[in-house]
DNA sequence: CACATAATTGGCAGCGCTGCCAATTATTGC
DNA sequence: GCAATAATTGGCAGCGCTGCCAATTATGTG
């Protein structure tokens, strides 16, 4: 009467079926199947030959529930808009796909509640390893985390008490040589364009490095425009422009990112106004974009491509939980 | 002797365990987390009560086993360096995330066997739906995807035979479009820039719409570079460069996309190059950076994140197989 | 050729949860 | 107050696979 088979939900093939129409044992087909353990090469082909011909496609659901153990890569980050993050992704791509870990990805928009959320639910499909963005978390963030078993590496900021492995730099130290830069080209009336502090304790404590420097040299920022959760071009260029109209007499504006910065320099453009003569600017992060602008950016060049490929590596490797920090470099452009 | 619990593998807290602590059975305490079939108030809040007390997390990968079903979404993108992917990814996120899905992403540098590898890796998690970019596939990404009875999402393009639902627009008459604005304005001497076809099936399919209207009005592109598999204002900046060098008679230059088109913006600013008197020059994306640049880029806005949020949503609902075509818009800038 | 050793292979329990259905308890109608 | 109905709850099989160990077969040794 029934024309399916006598299969329960779908007509799904399992390594039943396989080990069936090879007439060899379930945990020998398994064996070939994760070239593990032994097995002869005659059996291989065999087994090979079946799975193409059924087209059998393993049920890892069941493997990492008979097994206790994933394949699976928690990433989470604040936004996919600003391309630091994208980046990260990449070099955490690099390292985990060679050894077949895919990565399951969740953006929580710079609210921590949000990443607590995510981090929650991820928790549920056991990840081999989770790759976070930053050291502040909520406290049940971080009590999840340690009690989950699962190994942590947080990534971008070394600024803090980490979980397990940190792999980052210093922003308060990104921000401190920024300073410094526009210090010792003898600048002094600097003004701040960043997001708003809440949402991004990166930004925050590039700032507080950059302000502390100019604290020491006896000046502090002499204008601060803190922008909503965007990092967009026109919203640097609003920043800038809504800044000089209150005080026209600065003489540099250090960008919390790439982004602004070029929105800056764009107004400038736009404006006439001389860069770096009139007004310097210097961003952060080392975009392409602002690299090969007309008058090329002066910026500071972060490794977030490095971080996610030494984070993701060195988190799956196993080892004591420790710091990783990573060089930063200023790229002298002509806009300072 | 041995200090830990009776438990098998390591100290995880299950199900059974909550079931003992509250003193009801395991049914009820799996109805009550999923929040599915009946309870009392009184058993609800004594659960509750319980789960957080033990810090117990649910293990999905058990639950989807049982239930043949996972809230995994795979998400297959060519590149995380072009930012029309991760604004598609975060439309995706907007219809996902509050129905309780989580992304699976996985990056295939635009090959196309990359892409069946990593679909292949990807159907072992039972995804409940996959959203894959474009509709140029492997064959045996297609026989795959058709017999693993997962509902499937084709995003971008419209041009082309789709395997079940498909949601984009035509990329040709995107590329048609944008010739005619052109030729609207009088332009003649039209060169070409965009990434080598071999990769982007979509920038090729632009160019074909884009060269059938020029040839239409019997002229053909004057001058064409293709580019390396980047998208940078580096290289789009680079390219004009040659292109000028070889052919300084062009009265426009179309560039496949925004990245580029910034970086022979650049170009002609450093260069002195008026823009658009002496040569006009037109994008493809819409981005932000050549939105807000001093002279304002001439670009066709394309619906990437909603895209990305229909494309979920639908693939979500289930539905029969379609083709949902929708609105780009050309952006009329200052440079054409 | 008998025996030790190595290489393959199979059987079975169980990973932690859900679906189904039966059992129990609370509520209602007359 | 008692049967009938509704609301809760529990028991158990089994999702598809892997880990362990025993069974079988092949290979080597003197």
């Amino acid at each position: 009467m029934n024309q399916d088979d006598d299969h329960k939900h779908r007509n799904e093939v399992t390594l039943r079926d396989v080990s069936a129409a090879v007439g060899l044992g379930m945990s020998t087909i398994s064996r070939v199947l994760r070239n593990h353990g032994s097995f002869s090469k005659a059996t291989r082909d065999r087994v090979m030959k079946a799975v193409d011909e059924l087209g059998y496609v393993p049920n890892r659901i069941a493997g990492a529930l008979a097994s206790s153990g994933s394949n699976l890569v928690g990433i989470v980050i604040p936004s996919l808009h600003n391309i630091v993050f994208p980046d990260l992704l990449s070099g955490a791509a690099v390292a985990l796909n060679p050894i077949g870990f895919q990565t399951v990805i969740a953006v929580t928009d710079y609210d921590i509640e949000q990443e607590q959320k995510v981090i929650q639910s991820m928790l549920a499909w056991r990840p081999a390893a989770f790759l976070v963005t930053g050291l502040e978390h909520t406290g049940r963030t971080r009590s999840m985390l340690k009690n989950s078993g699962v190994r942590v590496a947080e990534l971008l900021d070394t600024d803090g008490e980490g979980i397990d492995l940190v792999v980052g730099f210093s922003q308060r130290e990104a921000g401190a040589v920024s300073a410094r830069h526009l210090l010792e080209r003898g600048y002094r009336r600097i003004g701040y364009i960043g997001p708003q502090f809440s949402f991004d304790p990166r930004a925050r404590k590039r700032f507080e490095g950059f302000s502390q420097v100019l604290a020491e040299a006896g000046i502090e920022p002499a204008e601060t425009e803190l922008i909503g959760r965007t990092s967009s071009t026109e919203a640097g260029r609003a920043a800038l422009e809504r800044m000089l109209a209150r005080n026209s007499n600065l003489d540099a504006v250090y960008f919390s990112n790439d982004d602004f910065a070029v929105g800056g320099l764009f107004h400038c453009f736009a404006k006439g106004i001389a860069v770096p003569s009139r007004l310097a600017i210097m961003g952060y992060n080392g975009l392409d974009i602002g690299r090969f602008a007309p008058q090329p950016l002066t910026t500071l060049l972060t490794p977030r491509t490095e971080i996610g490929e030494i984070g993701a590596r060195m988190v799956m490797e196993g080892g004591d939980p420790q710091v990783v920090d990573l060089p930063f470099e200023i790229l002298e452009g002509a806009t300072t």
